[in-house]
DNA sequence: AACATCCTAATGTCAGGACAAACTATTGAC
DNA sequence: GTCAATAGTTTGTCCTGACATTAGGATGTT
């Protein structure tokens, strides 16, 4: 019952012990190391065995339970979920997703504009009368496919978005290269079925199903840098998570 | 620029020292005696406030920050997030988060059954060949109106399952008191048109948008308890949930 | 054989301390 | 006046140690 996982933990990497642990036991798992449903070793083993402090070792734990790969009971052990397991929904943008899939995500750039903000957009970025923000509406493909019609408004407080850029770049790439560290967003998932507006830009029929999606980001000073509305074609596209109780 | 807020806490109460502090951090913010956008006192000095110690007082933060409620940074501090901010999407039952929501939901019972489980079932929920599953589909109404239309496959080898008791109660509601204790689940939220079975059941018309959402639910023995393919009409429900940068 | 009781093992909580790293603002030099 | 070095503040990481709580098996009694 006892796996002997023989991870190695670099105390000269700057990388944080218990996330140095949290990755050997992901890649435990990802390779089969590690079988769903087995029983791992106590805390205080593992730790022993790996010379880390028990809390360090806890805390790695803590993550892979929060992150749905592990599982704890007290009084009994810790055991690997035994379902194949999905990453959880992480703050991340299309783009981002897409090219770490493997695929080539292209972006038309449908309007560009620096406008005043109006009233929806000024509370969902809590900005003050006469403020102004970049607006504008990109279609997006995978191996020329249109996947998602995408709408945005990014406060022009922070840096300066160039219509060319938003062609080739993701746009939370060019706001992190801006200097916005993002910490979170609240968002809200849905359904609507494709107007006329809307399927020809996503070569669907009008009345065919769409997955949508409404977003609003924080940063690190906690401001509201970005909200959006997007739409996706829902044969293409749907949201996987993992949640977690608490 | 120092918030005093004066949390008061109770070294005999049995609910956990940092759990008190985040309800009373999260009531401070909720009361608007913490508003958003300012700075909390640093982690130490909150600490010796309360006569904690700095890991505890750390571990309260840590869960208002994953939950959406703080913002921290190294070197500057820790803020409330200036949006006003929603429940991340926690692992509950449609029914528990309608009666919370103080509505009165009813479920009809259109089928169910206890058979053997088909190929997918088996798949994910991990049954050996010619194993049993309750399977069942619900009609779920808030005010006379249909709002979700569910269908389920629950393993029959943890609690009974009684066709009165799912008209009652909600399933988690069910599987709980069956001993379940529900740890995490995986689901994927897509959309597609109402059909000509679904639409009558919704009152609504064939090539309306519905919201999909299909789930399998683990406990805290590892076990894949549940799995289930719902759908809700569109211009009444959608999934909102807060994405923390990890 | 059935039941209640005790024991053990494991996670859960909490303390106090130490140092590292990052950001800010001030200070100093040119 | 501008820029770079520096000091201080705050969060990030890690350690050792201790006790509480729970689950489940083992034990003993009826």
């Amino acid at each position: 019952m006892a796996n002997q996982l023989h991870l190695s933990i670099d105390r000269s990497s700057p990388v944080p012990l218990y996330h140095q642990v949290v990755q050997g036991i992901e890649a435990a798992i990802h390779t089969g190391l590690l079988e769903p449903g087995s029983r791992l070793e106590n805390e205080i083993d593992l730790a022993a065995q790996l010379n880390l402090s028990r809390p360090t070792m806890r805390k790695a734990m803590d993550e892979l339970v929060r992150s749905g790969l592990l599982v704890r009971k007290r009084g009994v052990g810790t055991q690997v979920v035994s379902s194949q397991v999905r990453r959880p929904l992480e703050l991340s943008s299309l783009y981002d997703d897409l090219t770490n899939n493997g695929s080539k995500p292209t972006t038309d750039v449908l309007t560009f504009a620096h406008i005043e903000a109006d009233d929806a957009t000024r509370q969902a970025l809590h900005l003050p009368a006469g403020a102004k923000v970049y607006h504008f509406t990109r279609l997006r493909k995978v191996g020329g496919k249109p996947l998602a019609l995408m709408e945005n408004w990014v406060r022009d407080d922070i840096t300066h978005i160039d219509e060319q850029l938003l062609g080739s770049q993701g746009l939370y790439s060019i706001l992190r290269s801006g200097g916005v560290n993002f910490r979170l967003a609240t968002q809200r998932i849905g359904a609507m079925v494709a107007n006329e507006y809307q399927a020809p830009l996503l070569e669907t029929e009008p009345g065919s199903a769409l997955v949508t999606m409404e977003r609003t980001a924080v940063d690190d000073t906690g401001r509201n840098v970005e909200t959006g509305h997007h739409v996706y074609r829902a044969d293409s596209y749907s949201f996987e998570m993992t949640l977690v109780q608490r």
